[in-house]
DNA sequence: GGGTCGAACTAATACGCATTAGCACCGCAA
DNA sequence: TTGCGGTGCTAATGCGTATTAGTTCGACCC
């Protein structure tokens, strides 16, 4: 009919009301703190004509002259709402949703972002994230690269999972790895297991390396036998937790059935496995097997897991706790108050039913492997 | 360390190059279309500048000077991200995020609108609507008066799922239930089935009615006796598909149980069930009691039903697609372009394995039945 | 030698809001 | 009557960009 309807502004309701447009601006802001008065019934007439009309401030105006629109950007490298990745995110996008709400601000999911080499890029001729007083990132790894540009920028952002410093401190509300999968080795060990394996990339991304490293340090403290089961290609970077690599056996395994023969030659009794879909696998191929090993699985499933009812032991990440955090952490950012930028929660141990004493059986497969050679 | 360190602004670029912000902002933005002319090595000044300075358009300002910011609103009734809904709603996302990643917008989650009367209201005092271009509207029913004011007001908004119209006409993406339904119906009817039952409220919703709809008009079409097995209060309003109300044989239920024996006590062979968990339970019910009526389940969950490894007949709604179309007949009606508003996707029929022939023993109980009183 | 025309720009303005500076009015003291 | 401090408001300006309406300058024509 009559084209792109005109949004309604502050002139609009200034004529309405009788006013000029700087009242009803004053009126909206709640300017007590100035000088400027406005009388009891001038703001009256002002509130009814925006009650009348169900005016909003445009964001984008309001961030353009004054800096702020109380919008929190989220910004996520991959999609975060496909099924894809098992539900992951989502309740990170529920803490972050509801303390969002509970401090008065809205929620920009900033999808506008294309897709270049692959994978989103935060950086391009069209970013958008000032659209927002300030970001959330979320996303298993962040191109360092870019992580440092953002630094640089000064735009406030807060990363859900630790990252390390890249061009200065990176703020960020993660969960602690290492505690946590330190806690589930001393529990193995505590049990009777001797022989423990890592399965997973152990690097790449700080949230693995962290892993790992709780891993390898619980089994050292503990006078352990460690040992790295590593998928072929450790996803693009390969250093990871740097300083630990090479101290602990490392083996490269195809997949899952490679991964179980590894474990049974190695007379391994228990299996730390960073992806709970692998630790699934895993647990589940070595049933068949009858044979009786103990998998732990370090976190909420990111990848489609085949459906079980068994309760595997392992961690809880604080998901919604990291989500609602961020949102407070980024507030106190955006308002330049000094805060604890970096933040690692903890994570709840899951005690599960795959994490038992190791079979009596355990022992004498060790020795003959040993003996195979 | 100077604080807020100043944007480079197109300003700045200008100067550097000799030149005035207007031209800076005609080389960035390619106009080769219209009557302005840069020259070669003009534009080669301003580009270098751009170049040495890493300047980038805030998008902020663009939008403003664009007068739309290509924001969407996604607002929805019931909870979107809990698992409550059985994560019912979340192909509708994956379907607007991606969309609206292609296009290049953004959506604002529009999830802290207040609950009055147990549900929430889009138009409240604080409503924050306008803040997006237009709107994108979820869940299973949408209170007719607020949508009545929203046609009246001008913002353009979408419907997913279809709409009566409501002070005018309303602009929706739907699933085509009636002929789905139907379909459904008709393929009962070729395996043999002669009297069928719907199972819900076939009514209240539009969704609900349409499936309704379906279901009674094959019936009728097909010479095939309908009895419609409703839910004691059918949620609010109880009016439905009218018109065809009261013409089929209807009998209140007060659950699955109930209406397995209406089913039994009828000699009815073959359950159209509104929601999966009621089609699932019915089924459970009636394999326990080894009694073999086909259940046909009218959509994926959008209640958690007990787990089976049972795949059921029903129907497929195209919820990512809707989702997809949503944003494209949002941002046409944005721009002011016309289109077809009022979309019905075609829903695909899942065979499945609970729609079979009926079983031989159907008559027999229905001449029991009918001779009891 | 005035007029036309096109190429290559620029000045001015709009976008919607927040903010700063300042104006008009009123009551009261001098 | 002037002066003066409030009170209650408005005009004007700026944020950074896109766009519209010119302006300048030279070439070319009669």
């Amino acid at each position: 009919m009559s084209g792109p309807r005109r949004r309604v502004t502050q002139q609009d309701i200034a004529r309405m009301a009788g006013v000029s447009q700087t009242t009803v601006s004053v009126v909206l802001n709640g300017r007590s703190d100035s000088d400027i008065r406005i009388a009891p019934d001038t703001r009256d007439k002002v509130l009814r004509a925006i009650a009348a009309t169900g005016y909003v401030a445009d964001p984008v105006a309001r961030r353009l002259a004054a800096r702020h629109n109380r919008i929190i950007g989220v910004f996520s490298y991959e999609p975060v709402f496909p099924a894809a990745n098992g539900d992951f995110y989502q309740p990170f996008l529920v803490g972050i949703e509801q303390r969002a709400e509970s401090i008065g601000c809205d929620l920009l999911l900033l999808t506008s972002t294309p897709v270049v080499d692959g994978r989103r890029r935060i950086f391009h001729p069209d970013n958008r994230l000032r659209l927002a007083d300030g970001c959330i990132l979320l996303g298993r790894s962040l191109d360092p690269e870019e992580l440092a540009k953002l630094v640089a920028d000064g735009l406030p952002f807060v990363s859900i999972g630790r990252r390390d410093d890249a061009g200065g401190p990176v703020p960020y509300v993660g969960a602690d790895y290492v505690s946590a999968t330190a806690a589930l080795v001393d529990r193995a060990v505590e049990l009777g297991h001797r022989r423990l394996a890592y399965l997973g990339h152990g690097g790449g991304a700080e949230s693995w390396a962290d892993r790992y490293l709780g891993f390898v340090t619980a089994c050292a403290r503990a006078g352990a036998q460690a040992v790295h089961l590593a998928p072929p290609i450790p996803d693009g970077s390969s250093t990871g937790a740097a300083g630990t690599r090479g101290v602990v056996a490392r083996q490269v395994v195809g997949d899952v059935a490679a991964a179980l023969d590894a474990v049974l030659g190695q007379g391994i009794t228990a299996v730390i496995a960073e992806e709970h879909a692998d630790g699934v696998a895993l647990f589940q191929l070595a049933r068949q097997l009858r044979a009786g090993i103990s998998v732990v699985t370090l976190g909420e499933p990111t990848r489609a897991a085949q459906p079980t009812d068994v309760e595997f032991s392992g961690l809880h990440i604080p998901r919604q706790e990291m989500g609602a955090q961020a949102v407070v952490v980024l507030t106190a950012l955006i308002e330049g108050q000094s805060v604890a930028a970096q933040r690692l929660l903890t994570c709840d141990v899951v005690p599960g039913a795959t994490l038992t004493s190791p079979m009596p059986d355990a022992a004498p497969r060790d020795a003959r492997t040993s003996g195979r050679p």
